[in-house]
DNA sequence: GTCTTCGGTGAACGCTTGTACTCCAGGGTG
DNA sequence: CACCCTGGAGTACAAGCGTTCACCGAAGAC
């Protein structure tokens, strides 16, 4: 990493922190606009400004740098988690809230969810492992969070888990949806329809329980 | 293509497909492992059987040959639509076979499947812009198909759309699911876990029509 | 002040990639 | 019959790839 004019006082664990983000950095934003798989390590150095084998001083392959990212864009979503479950859970009227609460921390973390999207399905298969394997966790996350809000007691332990990826499913979609739309004005609508998405998963979860 | 012993008679129009379809079949076998974008001319001409420069003789790139696996693609999912609302369309009943349809064609059409599911997210940027094309246009087929089914006909366009959205999502998720599953046993648990959530939606949409 | 550690360099390797050319053989057509 | 059309072969090239190796200079440890 060339040295930046104004900053030549860094340590020298500084220096290397400095340039393994940048590295991270430059393979999110290359991976965007198809997949990981598609980037190079050669790419990766020279936008970052750095000799090819100077790569290997911080990972050991471009797989490696991915399965970094995934545990970065995971920690992402989990957030969503946390913030939909700061306020009061009342099953009704925390839909709204979701939704929005969602919405920002993808705006917030663009490049996050939509690694996840793309490299679950077509990334190097030991990230594409690693992706499934922490949607799963995330699922068993909001499954124990559904099932501590009033009236949901009496539910199967087979009923959360299809409910809660139920509910991961369409929050990826919405996510997806939410990275591709045309900027603003778009937004706004895919909300509204993710709002009665999640109503009607809701409702519909609450009146088969009683049926059965 | 080197000439098969034994069937030596073909017409060169003959001959010319048989070698397209190779060529085709070849790039989706190869794509199947991560994406299109990661898939070579030269890998598809080497495992078809012909010299690299060959393989323009019947598409311009790897990208063009991508539109037409969408194309392909696209008709095998338009067949599940088909034959879901072949039998009798009563909104419960139905809900069982669906997920039976569902499965045959995934299994039958494997590899298909899987190409939306990647391609979707992590193709080309042409292709990814065709696949999300078709898939908004499948959406609009089972939204009139929905509105033909007795008992929906005061529903509004945008509770019909937000409704066959959130099937067709789930749908391809589903998809994706039985693609990855270790084959047989894992197959049941998910068409179950299918069916469970395919309920839920529908059971919540009717429930929340007659709420609001 | 000396010695060590280590992030970054630069040249070199063998291989794959897409694409441009010319050429050929044999079926289709007059 | 002779002629053309065309799918495929063969050769060639410049560019990009991952990876190896020996080397350097400055920060850090003592």
């Amino acid at each position: 990493m060339v040295a930046a004019p104004g900053e030549g006082t860094l340590s020298r664990v500084e220096r290397k922190e400095r340039t393994r983000r940048a590295i991270l950095d430059t393979a999110l934003d290359l991976s965007a606009d198809t997949s990981l798989v598609a980037v190079s390590l050669r790419q990766v150095a020279k936008d970052v400004g750095i000799v090819p084998t100077a790569f290997y001083r911080h990972f050991a392959s471009i797989e490696a740098l991915g399965l970094e990212l995934v545990d970065e864009s995971f920690a992402s979503l989990r957030a969503v988690l946390r913030d939909v479950r700061r306020p009061d859970p009342s099953l009704k009227e925390l839909i709204d809230g979701s939704v929005d609460v969602l919405a920002e921390h993808v705006d917030a973390r663009r490049a996050h969810f939509g690694f996840i999207a793309r490299e679950r399905v077509a990334g190097p298969p030991a990230v594409r492992e690693a992706v499934r394997h922490q949607i799963e966790l995330v699922e068993r996350e909001l499954a124990t969070d559904i099932a501590r809000i009033p009236g949901t007691e009496n539910w199967s332990a087979d009923d959360l888990r299809v409910l809660s990826k139920l509910m991961v499913t369409s929050m990826v979609a919405t996510a997806e949806m939410l990275i591709v739309a045309p900027r603003p004005e778009a937004e706004t609508e895919i909300k509204d329809s993710a709002r009665t998405q999640l109503r009607m998963v809701l409702v519909g979860a609450v009146n088969w329980r009683s049926e059965t």
